[in-house]
DNA sequence: GTCCTTAATGACAGCGCTAACACCGTTATC
DNA sequence: GATAACGGTGTTAGCGCTGTCATTAAGGAC
């Protein structure tokens, strides 16, 4: 036993220097069969490998990362793993990640920027090779964190605004304002919306403003609007949809803060015969694999959640280091034509 | 400039020897001051925190979690984050984490064994509090490094076999039983199955045998299924249900190895007229918001795949290391009795 | 044979932090 | 007034690994 004042019991088992006893050779040369890095002669790696499957001996990458001041961990704030698009993102990021080794330390927010900067400290605690997080509502504390880093930043879902080093995303101005070009081409004049909670999710309230501005250049503004406190979801949709139309008859066209919320809207339209597209138009936003399965596919717009967050991984892993300028790059969004407007 | 040999501009910036020096003590007197751990005089407090604050150090885990061999990383391993499962399970393991101050590292499987038993390896490397893992599917490797690595291990889902250490989860051979039995006692008698890919979902396999073993008491068994080879999706279900129902008329019950699936399935019998529950009943699994939203509710089984998280985290936190005997939390079930079956 | 290069290995220091113990001065205890 | 107890602080020795340089032996070039 060899422990100086330490515990002799503490949590490592077998450590490089069993392996090297075992094998007959020095630490660093099984540091460098397992590593694959430096000349090793096939006998000695042999010799070594054998002693690592006697041992079962598993490295400890904390002294490792902390020795080599590179921790193959990156850092990722997200506001919320309910909202269907987070986890596509992180889908995303996982896919790109998949090949180089490098492990995703999550956070989830909750929309609450205190909470956001907490975890920003603690994610850089551990010297991440790069940060990914959601918008760009942050506190100052925080960008002043991520910007001291030194590590790259990427800013995810929403180019509006500038990066801190660089964003990833769509505009969701322009997502809204499309919205509206697109309702307006196909005739439709009276317009309502109806959206979920604005506190939290800032891009949507980008949408609807994109979506006022379209409807100002041709003279016409919102007839009314539900606005629902709380998360999205299709009961919501469902029942502010009925509420909007209840209150305000003769709307012909309901834009939506998502698709979770229009598909609510479209049940609600299944359930009181209403028929979608002639009686009334319904919109959505993201583009989700189940509107397309809809008896008549939804009308929306596709945003690419998925190329998002490989986009990001991809570009940060390019250059290991914060450059001057900001960058932005533009995933785009299509409009997903559909049944229902 | 200190630096001995090593690169004079590694990663880290400021240590706590730099705030030990501007503050005036030493370096230990720092950390517990950081770590709110030992007796501090007020005075001393206040002149390190201005010095953290003055420098914007940042304290660097790696080193912490090395010397004090204790990580607050969590391992989590899950098959996949498209089907929505998971996240909801993530959520859950979040909820749970929270006040913790424990990080999750999560890594993504694909169903591939081989790819859990690198990454269950190169989370153990993180030298994790603990390890959250998918199902009971795991190479011998995987079940040999997890159980020696001697920290708490909780399997998710599933309860159906023996536990490395701890299970969490619920019954799905159960589940199919009491879907079977649910369906025969409203009378059903022709029942057809449309399904997802079992090779990567074990649990629906196991939902399948229990219905099938529920029908074969009561002298019955399945008249057809429809298997789809990939993952679930509503439209896989859409075209899975039009399939079955073409090729075998006269099923007047199917059930669906999911929700996801058998949304497909209630779309497919509103774009064609099929009167839910009478001219056919649809059955499906999980118990999803959307379910519940539809204009006729969705019949189905919740499972509670937050609570999954939760329960997991919040027991495997209660003792630090594994015990000897495994154990099983059955976090159970509960049929949604709904509006299509 | 000399010089140079390259492959293979090792010695050593140190990454940034914390556990363990030691120490001092002050106050309480009798 | 001696002893104990405690708050507050520092010294020292690592945690387990890898970067850097040194060393040896084995070829190749000429």
């Amino acid at each position: 036993m060899k422990s100086g004042r330490r515990q002799p019991d503490r949590k490592q088992k077998v450590t490089l220097t069993e392996v090297a006893k075992m094998s007959g050779v020095s630490e660093i040369t099984v540091s460098r069969v397992l590593r694959n890095n430096g000349p090793v002669s096939t006998q000695t790696r042999e010799k070594v490998l054998e002693a690592v499957k006697q041992t079962g001996y598993v490295p400890n990458r904390l002294a490792g990362s902390l020795a080599s001041a590179d921790s193959n961990l990156m850092g990722v704030v997200i506001p919320s793993l309910s909202n269907i698009v987070f986890p596509e993102v992180l889908r995303g990021i996982h896919s790109a990640l998949g090949p180089t080794g490098i492990q995703p330390v999550v956070g989830i927010t909750d929309y609450n920027m205190e909470i956001e900067e907490q975890l920003v400290r603690s994610l850089l605690a551990w010297k991440p090779q790069a940060m990914l997080i959601v918008g760009f509502d942050h506190t100052d504390a925080t960008r002043q964190m991520l910007r001291n880093s030194g590590v790259r930043v990427a800013e995810l879902m929403d180019i509006d605004s500038e990066a801190i080093d660089i964003a990833v995303g769509m505009s969701h101005r322009g997502a809204g304002y499309d919205t509206g070009r697109h309702l307006l081409e196909r005739g439709y004049r009276k317009f309502g919306y109806v959206g979920h909670d604005w506190l939290s999710d800032r891009r949507a309230r980008l949408r609807f403003d994109g979506l006022c501005d379209a409807l100002n250049r041709s003279g016409l503004s919102l007839v009314d609007q539900e606005l629902f406190q709380g998360p999205s979801s299709t009961m919501a949709g469902r029942q502010a949809l009925q509420a909007l139309l209840t209150r305000t008859p003769g709307i012909d066209a309901v834009v939506f803060s998502n698709d979770d919320m229009a598909i609510g809207g479209v049940f609600h339209c299944l359930a009181q015969n209403i028929a979608l597209k002639d009686d009334l138009a319904i919109f959505g936003f993201n583009g989700l694999e189940i509107g397309g399965a809809l008896p008549q596919p939804l009308s929306t717009i596709r945003s690419h959640r998925f190329e998002i967050g490989r986009t990001a991984v991809e570009k940060i892993l390019e250059t290991p280091v914060q450059h001057g300028a900001p960058a932005t790059i533009n995933t785009g969004y299509e409009i997903v034509v559909g049944a229902t407007a």
